[in-house]
RNA sequence: GCCAGGAUGGCCGAACGGUAAGGCGCACGCCUGGAAAGCGUGUUCCCUUUGGGAUUCUGGGUUCAAAUCCCAGUCCUGGCGCCA
């Protein structure tokens, strides 16, 4: 949520922004609510201030034991509260749409973000990796053929079990998966990061908190109701980030500089239900409604954070430089920062198995991993975060952060087709292999299964 | 799931329906040669800030007036039950 002073002295700043993001905001009826509800405010409060003086006097006429003038300054309390009521309903009922508005009112853009409509306008950073590749895009498999060459990857059984967009990984894909959260994790432990295993229903305050919510309810997928519906703070909905219970681990809560900067790494699988994303550039395990991440959450003080975001950024890369897979760092542009980003990195990887237009002039595409963002006070408003900035001060907004630390699904199809070897088999990177066992290579194997398909091999 | 008890500031903890005690921590000031002690101020939110309003878990209700009484809910603790 934006500072609704900033709404008040700035709004020309305020436009500006919003414009540059391409956000549809009615600013002028926003100001002109919070200018009506503050007039209804001072009259509600003086309202009060009269009648809390009448009552006041009721408790000593009382004392005194002085009946007349005690029944006429009750009298005159009843008719206070009548108009009280009048008032302040008023002021509740626009009280509460103003909050509403709020709340779908999106981040400011930092100043150093680049001006632009969409990701066409997203500006390359740098790139890693590609000075010396170790394969040749035109002759890579697609990560979903050598992950059913292999016997990995099974979409099929997913879509019947569950449904389309969910699969099974098998053999050494599965170990795979696991071998790449422990990897992560040590990786980001090493960097001062504090383990979390949150829960994974996350309460609709929560999704509130972080920004999932009012706007994107479509997004998620919810616990026992339909999306359309109304739905209440205790309601819950299926976690599309661990961004969403780990940030709002500490609503509504106090936190001193000394436990700043707090730095929390959690995994969980994400649920989200991509509506209306299917095709080729979404073929295999891209974009799924369900998948692993390791999520990097920071909160810091407010000076602090955009140094933070540079190093957050550097420490979700790691895993990328660790596991040799090539990338590149994207700045994105006003007009595709995320509702509640101010600044936002996208690390891409490179995936060679399909040649899109949009890919590097080497073949193969982008494949987004993690987004880097820092989203100021925006989350840390919503969800009531602050921090205590000197002992004796009072109590202020803090910062947060956050990046994937990976999404693993797309950093499996990077490995699958970036590591992926001339006979279909794959090398493991060396610095995951400790976490395989001291597995060199995924070769595959024999078919599970497949007799009871009716293609079973007969001994 | 059932029964009982509980929720008050950063923390602890009082308050016959009538101005929300007191203590601790922390910071600053006074005092001091310096410190401790002592004294003072501050340590939620909102508004139009020399002022006012709200705020005793949340939401309703009764009342001129609710931390206090009533109803509903959330969470915590204990006991019982169930359970991987």
């Amino acid at each position: 949520m934006i500072d609704r002073s900033l709404l008040r002295e700035d709004p020309e700043a305020v436009r500006e922004a919003l414009d540059n993001r391409g956000a549809d905001v009615d600013l002028d009826e926003l100001i002109e609510i919070d200018e009506h509800w503050r007039e209804l405010k001072a009259r509600g409060d003086e309202l009060r201030h009269e009648r809390n003086q009448v009552t006041e006097r009721i408790g000593s006429l009382v004392a005194k034991g002085k009946q007349d003038e005690k029944d006429e300054a009750i009298e005159e309390s009843k008719e206070l509260k009548a108009e009280i009521e009048d008032v302040e309903a008023e002021a509740t009922e626009l009280g509460d749409e103003l909050r509403e508005r709020m709340l779908e009112v999106p981040q400011i853009p930092d100043e150093s973000v680049p001006l632009g409509l969409d990701e066409r306008h997203n500006v390359e950073d740098r790139r890693w990796g590609f000075d010396d590749l170790r394969v040749d895009a035109d002759e890579i498999t697609p990560h979903y053929e050598l992950g059913e060459e292999l016997d990995i990857i099974d979409e099929e059984r997913g879509a019947k079990t569950t449904g389309s967009g969910f699969y099974f990984l098998k053999g050494d894909g599965a170990r795979l998966e696991h071998a790449l959260i422990q990897f992560m994790m040590d990786i980001h432990r090493e960097q001062g990061y504090v383990d979390l295993f949150p829960p994974v229903p996350v309460t609709s305050k929560s999704m509130r908190g972080t920004g999932q919510l009012p706007k994107f309810a479509d997004d998620a997928y919810r616990l026992g109701g339909s999306n359309d519906e109304e739905y209440e703070d205790d309601d819950l909905w299926l976690c599309p980030t661990a961004e969403v219970p780990v940030t709002n681990m500490y609503a509504d809560e106090i936190l001193l500089t000394d436990d700043l900067p707090l730095k929390h790494q959690a995994y969980t699988p994400n649920f989200r239900r991509e509506a209306g994303e299917h095709g080729t550039e979404t073929r295999g395990i891209v974009r799924v409604h369900q998948f692993n991440k390791v999520e990097l959450v920071n909160f810091v003080e407010p000076e602090d954070s955009y140094d933070r975001l540079e190093s957050l950024l550097d420490e979700a890369e790691e895993v990328l430089r660790q596991l040799e897979l090539p990338y590149r760092i994207l700045e994105l542009c006003t007009g595709d920062l995320t509702f509640a980003s101010a600044k936002t990195y996208d690390i891409e990887v490179w995936a060679p198995g399909d040649d899109m237009d949009d890919g590097p002039e080497e073949g193969g595409r982008w494949l987004e991993v993690s987004s880097a963002s820092n989203f100021e006070d925006f989350q840390a408003r919503r969800a009531g975060l602050r921090y205590r900035p000197e002992r004796h001060e009072s109590a202020e907004y803090l910062h947060t952060l956050n990046a994937s630390g990976l999404a693993l699904p797309r950093v499996m199809v990077a490995i699958l087709e970036y590591h992926q070897n001339e006979d279909g088999t794959v090398t493991i990177p060396e610095a995951l292999q400790p976490y395989m066992g001291g597995q060199e290579v995924i070769e595959g194997h024999e078919k599970v299964g497949e007799s009871a398909l009716g293609a079973g091999e007969q001994e």
